[in-house]
DNA sequence: AGTTATGTATAAGAATCTTATGTATATTTG
DNA sequence: CAAATATACATAAGATTCTTATACATAACT
């Protein structure tokens, strides 16, 4: 009964860069429900980084809200499941979302390790 | 007397980034105020990050708290300049947040460029 | 004389996230 | 078999960080 769940520490730098990470995994996988997308954020991180429901939720919501996203309901094993997949208004924004994700780790790279620039 | 400003359009990623910019120029530079750390990111960055006063000085007030951060007001050409530097708490603090954006860059292209995984 | 640059500051609101719940079924374990 | 864990979605309250809009003040440029 107690939702006595693993403290989750993520560090103040994932802010923001969550729907970046929803879109992407969406774009490689084709479609994902929820809780997939969780574990599959852990995985690659191993254990890293775990989006919490309380985030992720409202993020996919929102991101179905702007278009971005469909969503399409299965029953497996008597469980719901809620997929989704980008739209293709999704997937050209997806597009955009990594090239400044790319821009964001290089201008980070920029201001913490000068000594690189060239 | 329009503070017209250009728009900034940062992106959502810089979310939660700010404070370890602050603290790696800091650590790197020794001193500086507020407005020369704006015109070093922006310069690093070649424009493409434009630190907000809105964000910069509630950030160093709140560093300054915490005790990562030590003030000193000079008065130059008749302006005021508040020029921050790091404690020696602070100093290992940034240890800590760099260690954290390297965790963080790593995961990102973890997450969005799975074919480097090895 | 008016705009831009330099310099700091705060308040209102937006956006994103953490934490804590709530509901429900399936599976594993003591 | 009862309890805990895993699977699966959802939302609300509060924290944090940021944008936007001001405010004040001096210096330099046009």
């Amino acid at each position: 009964m107690p939702r006595n769940d693993k403290k989750m520490k993520n560090s103040q730098l994932y802010k923001g860069s969550l729907n970046t990470i929803i879109m992407k995994l969406l774009e490689e996988n084709g479609k994902m429900y929820g809780y997939e997308i969780t574990q599959k954020v852990k995985a690659i991180t191993q254990g890293e980084l775990n989006i919490t429901e309380g985030a992720l939720y409202p993020a996919l919501h929102k991101l179905e809200a702007e278009g971005l996203l469909d969503v399409e309901i299965e029953k497996v094993d008597n469980r719901m499941r809620k997929y989704y997949k980008l739209t293709e208004k999704g997937t050209t924004e997806t597009v955009n979302r990594l090239s400044e994700l790319e821009d964001f780790i290089r201008n980070m790279q920029s201001l913490v390790n000068p000594k690189l620039e060239f």
